[in-house]
Order: structure tokens, then sequence, then C-alpha cells
DNA sequence: GAGTGGTCTAGACCACAAT
DNA sequence: TTGTGGTCTAGACCACTCG
């Protein structure tokens, strides 16, 4: 981390968390933090542009920055992989193949990961646990290119994007997410124990390169109640707010 | 729009969905946009962050950047609004408040609201329709300083949201939204038409001012099979990529 | 009116990608 | 090696908030 800005944010990420800046209460200005960490202007706000991104800071053109959470946001990042999320929460993710089949893509399929009608995929049935405990069934589907990286993996194995990433470098760049409720089928209700027609959460999804190759699709659903989708997104502009908006209380720096 | 990295944004956005730069193409370097401007590299620079945020571009240091998608990648501000969400889609939202009462707040809404335990809140049961069809059940639930301004909207108001910033001036800043499946409950039932225990999609949220503060929290539930959220992202960082990652094939600007 | 953030400039150097 | 994007500077002016 050569950079200054991202030290500059991380600093200030650090002195959030620990209520140097408590919520409620404004950061310095930043001709005054410029002079504090001995760099320029826009050095400090690319830094603090960050962290408004992060839904931290509530900023407004002449009024101070003022906190408005002492940990970061959550991001849709943990919509990507299972094994992280877990990891990051304490949990212990398992997973488990069941299937494995290559097969001509379907329509759905073809237009999903922009392959040709017909090119043969992958397809992966896999059984996920958390803490032991069997909560989650996927469909996935890789497109041939990764899919040799993908069958040369242990069954067992607890992170296929890990595995991916490792055997082929291939990363995540963008996701397209879609969820949904629906009732569970009879393959579902046999592996989770779970009734018939009980409602799952379904979460589908697309996963592209940075560079724009989707590359992974798949259908999860998951045991009923044992798994909730959490959002924090910040308004996009300053759309349309009328009048004056009252101000938080204030609160002085600690 | 007098800012004109604002402008530049725009300009390129309409030039990318009208493929003058097609996906898989490059952009100008920025030195080149920034003469045919007439504004200076940092102006572009701005510019070209904000397309990035959307998910249009991919850009590497040291290489061009290039055109992932035409359309801009749809974001979670949907997740604030249903009439908003259904305008933009060309489909006719409805609303109809059934129950509007004043009670204290229980322990779950004194947290996600921060107000005292026991302070008065607005709830509102409502009954939503898309184009003319019952599609979902709102279970809202106010602070108190907003309520006065929600229970003077008529009660088939089409969006409580933009007519609380009419009357009020209080608009989204962020949003914490939960979403998970849960099988229909007997008011649900009867009010869509649906059996009990039907998969229902249910989206819980708190949604604050600008400057953090909650005002107004809500556990709606959708009709199974009617809705779908789905939500675009991209990786938050050049994360854990290994070796040289392929190109996407080259295509020249139009 | 003083202070602060938003915008913009004109230049510089470096790190990385493509050739 | 050359071109490109990433970072950074030192200064300027404007728009907005707040006392």
């Amino acid at each position: 981390m050569v950079v200054q800005h991202r030290q500059i944010a991380e600093d200030l990420r650090r002195q959030i968390a620990a209520s140097v800046y408590p919520p409620g209460s404004c950061l310095p200005p930043e001709t005054e933090m410029a002079a504090r960490y001995g760099v320029s202007r826009g050095t400090v706000r690319q830094a603090v542009v960050a962290l408004q991104a992060e839904g931290l800071l509530d900023t407004r053109q002449g009024a101070r920055r003022t906190v408005l959470r002492t940990a970061p946001a959550q991001n849709l990042a943990r919509l990507q992989s299972f094994a992280q999320w877990a990891a990051e929460n304490g949990r212990s993710a398992g997973g488990l193949i069941l299937r494995l089949r290559r097969t001509g893509a379907t329509a759905e399929q073809t237009a999903a990961l922009q392959v040709a009608a017909g090119e043969e995929v992958l397809h992966v049935l896999r059984l996920r646990t958390l803490d032991g405990e069997p909560i989650l069934v996927e469909r996935i589907v890789y497109a041939s290119w990764v899919a040799d990286a993908v069958a040369g993996l242990p069954r067992d194995t607890v992170s296929l994007t890990e595995g991916l990433a490792e055997e082929a470098g291939v990363t995540h760049g963008h996701g397209r997410h879609a969820i949904e409720a629906i009732g569970a089928r009879v393959l579902e209700a046999s592996l989770l124990g779970i009734r018939r027609g009980s409602p799952m959460l379904r979460h589908r999804y697309v996963i592209s390169t940075a560079d724009g190759r989707p590359f992974v699709t798949s259908d999860d659903r998951y045991k009923p109640g044992t798994m909730s989708i959490t959002v924090d997104n910040a308004a996009p502009a300053r759309s349309i707010a009328r009048g004056t908006r009252p101000r938080a209380k204030p609160v002085p720096p600690a």
C-alpha cells in the first residue's frame, strides 16, 4: 500500500471505528487534513470519496462532513462467494459436488454465458453446508473455457470460486443477480430434509470477468429460515430534496 | 447541469448506448478526450470514474478503457421505491392504505428507527397493485417525526415516498435491506388470493435520511412468482488476480 | 461574511500494458 | 520503448452552509 490516498482512507476508517470521530461528529476540514497528512487537498479528497461510497460519511457542499456509522457498511461482494461470506462471519462453510456433467447449453444458458447454441458447458450440482448443517443446493453452470479447471478440483472443495482463481486465474469482475422466493422441489426437499413447497430463497446469478466475459451462472436455493440477503445502499444522487434538511445533532470530536 | 464532468459523463453514456463505442471497444485516451471537450485531464477522469462505478467500463492502469455493456447497469435505488421502479419499467403502480394506527414502538422498531422505547410510531398496512393486480402487502412503520405528514396523505396515494418528500422534505439517504423467503400467513393469503404457506419474497428495510436519521422501516411481502429483485454489482477491488488476464476481443470504435 | 466542500486547471512523475 | 492510466501538487474560483 504505497498509495497515499489509500493510507489516509484506511487511517480515517480506523479512527471512525475507534470512535475518535463518533457517529454524528464532524471530520476536520479538507485543508486541515491535507496539512496534517502533508499532502495536497486533492489527495485527501480521494480518500474521503472512498469513505462516502462506503456509506460512512454524509457530505454536503458547504458543510463539514459528518460521520454516519462506526462500522463500514457491508457491500454486495458477499453475493459472489458463500465461502467468503461464511469466513467473514466466523462460520465454517462446506461444499460437496453431487453431480458433474458436461452437456450442451440450453437457450437460457447460452444467453447468460454468451456461448454458441449447443456448445458444451459443465453442470455442477452441489450441496453446501454451514457449520455442518446442509443449507443450500447449487445448480451451477460453467462456460467451457473454465470447465476443465473446475472439473479438476476435489469434490469437497470448499470454495470453487477460489479454486477457479488459483487454477485458471479467473476472478470476479461483475455480477448480475436475481432473487426470488420459490417452493421447494423434490430434489431440494430430500437433500435438505424439508417439505415440498417450503418457501426457499432462490438466488440466481451470472458472473463475469473484469473484461466482461461471463464464465459462470448458477441457481442457488436456500433452506427456509437459514439465509437472509442483506444490502446496504446509498441514494444515488441528491435527488428531489426540498427545503432545508434538519441536521443531525452535533457531537464534538473526541 | 452546469457541471462539466457530469455533461461529459452523460455524453459518454449516450454514445455507449448508441453503440458509437460498442461493448468490447476502447474509449479514447484521457488526454484526447480532454482536448476534444476542451477541459483538463482531471475533469475527464471525474466523468469516467462515474461510468466505472456504474459497471459500464473496464479500466486497468496502462491499458485503454474498454466498454463492457451498452445499457447502464441498474442500481439498487429500485429497492427504495416500488412506485419509482414501476414507472421506470412502464408499469402502473397502485397503493391502498388498509389500516393506519399509532401505537408504541416494539423493541425491534425502537432499534430500527432509533426512537425511545415505547415512543409512538405510525403503523401502516397497505396493499399494492401492479397493473391493477394485487401483488404485495406492506407493513410500514414511520417514526413519529414524519407520522403526521404520512397520515395526511390520501389513502390511495401511489407513492408514499414521494408524498413524504413533498410534504415534509424527507428523502432517502441510505437504506439497509434484508431479503428472505417466507410462507404466506393468513392475512397475505386472503388479501392476495393465495394459499397459506405459499413461498413469498420478504423484503424488510430501514431507510434513513442523508444525515443518518432512520425514518421508516417496512416488511414487504410479494405474491409468489410476481417479483424478482435484481442487482448488478462490480468487484470491489482488483482482488486476487493471478497472471495476465486475457483481453476481450477488440472492436474498432464506430 | 467566513468557512467549507465542489469543481477545474496545468503541469509532473510513476506503474503498467501493449508492441 | 511508447502510450496509457494512476497519483499527486499548488493554486484558483464558485456554491453552499452556518453563525
